[in-house]
DNA sequence: TGAACAATTGATCAACTATTCAAATGATTG
DNA sequence: CAATCATTTGAATAGTTGATCAATTGTTCA
């Protein structure tokens, strides 16, 4: 959710150091863009959908498949495929009346990677 | 949040993509690392977070500057940045009556890379 | 065309989460 | 020690979200 714009008490001038907030300020990602990274993130910080996109490493698979693999209803499935889709992380493919989602590009995998060598790393 | 563990109604034998289901299942992640996964993902889907963590790739600074920074409550910051510290992505040290917050590592700054990148790559 | 069936969709509800507000800590300093 | 001030904490609340259920869509095939 998007903070309310509003001025807010802060501490004393003495405390905020105003040159390294200027220069943070200057650096900082624009943002708009780190409201559509939070959102970004927000579709992967989900245990369905990360065992989806687990489950589509390997190959494609159905909305039935997933549903037996997670045994979970296929309803549910859809409706978090719909997010995966949204957020640009699976492709999908009809044949028939069969759906096949698969992931979107090896950026996907590199991302999983990336967090799975994060929580692996903490001993 | 954990998805309820029950034997669901699924489409008929021969939707099923059994050898594809089975290998899928072989593998993929651990499902227990899979939560954990998803769990980490959810620290990094909100905007508050995701803005605070931007501000610090630059140097380190304190829950004040924070608050100044994002225009939000120093109560507000101080919940966000126990998620974070939870998680591993931020350290801080004491100096006086200051907390100073920084990154916890260069790896929080290759995820956030890796998530920009994907955002910014669909044209 | 109509039956069968995989998949999608929309509404609902329980569970979760982020901010706020008030109060409590913890550290410095007069 | 008492006062000050940055930070933290806990409770309350409004807003968000994911699974379920029922209904619908879209495709095949007899």
């Amino acid at each position: 959710m998007r903070a309310k714009r509003v001025d807010v008490a802060v501490c004393s001038q003495e405390a905020v150091h105003t040159p390294l907030v200027e220069a943070a300020r200057e650096v900082m990602t624009d943002e708009d863009t780190l409201y559509d990274l939070a959102d970004f993130f927000k579709v992967l910080g989900d245990s369905t959908r990360v065992r989806i996109l687990s489950a589509l490493t390997r190959s494609e698979l159905c909305v039935c498949d997933l549903a037996t693999l997670l045994n979970m209803t296929m309803s549910a499935i859809s409706h978090q495929l719909k997010a995966l889709k949204q957020a640009d992380l699976v492709r999908f493919r009809r044949e028939g009346k069969t759906v096949f989602y698969s992931l979107a590009d090896g950026h996907v995998r590199d991302i999983l990677e990336k967090g799975l060598e994060h929580i692996l790393e903490e001993s």
